[in-house]
DNA sequence: CTGTATCCTGAACGATACTG
DNA sequence: CAGTATCGTTCAGGATACAG
């Protein structure tokens, strides 16, 4: 759980991560279009972060203008469970509040 | 996923929180001996920020020395399956870089 | 014992401008 | 398009002292 949370630091890189549920490739204007709240930088930040820890992969596609694709990596696909866990929590929390 | 974001913000409030999976109750004492990285005003302000969330409860226990006992509220108990899936997905990073 | 009050510091965040 | 560089700011976090 300690590296999980390792990984997962910083305030928005949940948020980041999460895109990847829907779409399982995503470019960076996407990303930055889905996540209006975050600057460049931090959005930038976030993805070197999760790119180093091995959880996304980034891949440049060839050509003009320059266009780079990130997507889950083996080790980052089983995210996903932990995002259901957050959802169906959440989610309940939510249903007792109304 | 943003609820559970919301209620779990703060550097160490999935730790505080972790340490509800295996005693049920716990006392501030035992918090701070468990989290020993923790000040006693962060340890003090996740215990306020989660006991406004609802998911745990403070009791006081009459008599002195003071004591205080921490409890999971029904909403906090379904928080364990949040913490398994974290600690699965951490356990097989933690596998695969050996 | 279980906190709160106060102050201080550093890292993270955000905006802007600029580059490959 | 996809970032990096720089800078200013804010805010969470940490230490200490003190209170109920």
């Amino acid at each position: 759980m300690d590296i999980t949370l390792a990984v997962l630091a910083g305030r928005w890189t949940p948020l980041v991560f999460r895109e990847f549920l829907r779409r399982d490739r995503a470019t960076y204007s996407e990303l930055s279009a889905a996540l209006p709240a975050l600057s460049d930088k931090v959005l930038s930040d976030r993805l070197a972060q999760l790119t180093g820890a091995d959880v996304l992969d980034r891949h440049r596609v060839p050509g003009w203008p320059p266009h780079v694709r990130y997507t889950l990596t083996e080790q980052g696909r089983p995210w996903n469970r932990c995002c259901t866990a957050w959802g169906e929590w959440g989610t309940a929390r939510w249903q007792e509040s109304r």
